[in-house]
DNA sequence: GGCATTAATATTGTATTCAGTTGTCTTTCT
DNA sequence: AGAAAGACAACTGAATACAATATTAATGCC
């Protein structure tokens, strides 16, 4: 089990706990530097995530520190066992393909209300992303790549203008990309980073049924793509007992 | 502002429906017992939840049902205001579409996988809600028949296999609980209650097509009958200025 | 009487303290 | 040496204490 290292948080940034008003959203800073490091894979699942850790790091108690870990467990980004703490959380092969799923719904009903909304403006914006997206990839930056995959499905949501499923996808989204730093397979990654080039054409074009099509076949790629034949102790295991 | 009473929060009957590991039994205690005093509509919106209170009624420190109300907040039943505490959820016409849309997108992606694994025994289960459901309607108990509505919609979703739609539509079908008690149309409440019969009569036979036609229907029903006419306050304010 | 201002009370936000649990390390015995 | 038992340290769970803020009551003034 790995464990946490400063390095993998953003910068607490001290700014200094100034003004009265200024009501203190560190519970939020603490979450968002968390999320974000799960986010970017720079916190690995499993990870232990010791409370009196981030007191040092941000200078509040254990209160806000609890505060913001319960926050996190509500989003399935880690997991809190009795007793035992909080790690980051490790989804397993079942709940993989539940998550999987599930985000084809929230696509799906995301997928109209944003082609709907969708103007000139906001199509320039997602184009902006997958641009982005493929400089990440062309300079072989993993992670930016990876989070940037995400931030394109998080734009399409925001554009359709319903925060509840806008919620719901950042919930999936995020668990994925705890998902691909579990079951990725390594030499797996070249692939697919025009897909979302393809997706804006069509909904620009305002083609519904060829836009949820075309968003189905594209998350069943991604999950096709891991390695979730649920053998991944099994195997190492018959090997040591094959070895002893 | 209506109050917290004690008779509202009573009755322990009925099923936990969002819980959850993590929380102790003094939290997932008071957690129900709000929860489900909001579903039955005991305890309408814009109550004021005072930590003190359930302190006294629970025996615990504030810790405990501070833990409690945050979760609640984060399922959207109550909201926190800093430094105003918790008070029961009033969700605006706004959110009130955006939820219906999201579900309408849940229970869509529900169905099919609903049809997929519906065998006759569940089926059976199905109908024995919508009986339940009947005879509610018939007693007049109509707290009880829109829990009960709420719970059939709620069993489709176990009945999908997956729990993370399952969570989203726990969430969904209890915010529109507090949606029906702020804005449903008094003389409107007889409808609609046979609508749960033909939807199982669907299911049975594996039209996933038709289901999904049916169900959106049904939602959009629903909607439909609710007063969202954004004008609850100003009509009020206006007869009062008409009487001065 | 109505209204603004101030004092008193109530309620929430955060830190600290105490208690219980778990995991580890040492000691001891065979 | 190896296993079991016990002691210690680290951590989490929960309650209490203190500080900040909001709400209510009271007072004075016009």
């Amino acid at each position: 089990m790995t464990s946490l290292s400063v390095s993998m948080l953003d910068s607490p940034s001290y700014a200094p706990v100034l003004t009265k008003r200024g009501l203190s959203d560190v519970d939020k800073k603490i979450y968002d530097s968390v999320f974000n490091a799960v986010m970017n894979q720079r916190l690995p699942p499993g990870t232990k995530l010791t409370e009196a850790h981030f007191c040092e790091l941000f200078n509040v108690s254990r209160t806000i520190v609890r505060k913001a870990l319960q926050r996190l467990a509500y989003d399935h980004i880690v997991v809190i066992k009795p007793n035992h703490g909080a790690t980051v959380a490790s989804p397993t092969p079942q709940e993989t393909r539940e998550i999987f799923t599930a985000r084809r719904g929230v696509e799906a009903a995301i997928m109209p209300l944003a082609i709907a909304r969708a103007n000139k403006a906001q199509i320039a914006v997602l184009r902006k992303l997958a641009k982005d997206e493929h400089a990440a990839f062309e300079s072989g930056d993993r992670a930016n790549w990876i989070s940037l995959g995400g931030a394109f499905h998080i734009a399409l949501a925001e554009l359709a203008g319903n925060s509840v499923l806008q919620r719901f996808l950042n919930e999936l989204v995020s668990r994925c990309s705890l998902i691909i730093a579990l079951y990725e397979l390594p030499g797996n990654v070249a692939c697919s980073h025009d897909e979302h080039d393809r997706l804006i054409d069509v909904i620009a074009s305002k083609n519904v049924g060829q836009a949820l099509k075309m968003m189905e076949q594209h998350l069943l790629a991604i999950e096709e793509k891991l390695n979730l034949n649920d053998e991944k102790e099994k195997i190492n295991l018959a090997e040591i007992l094959g070895l002893a």
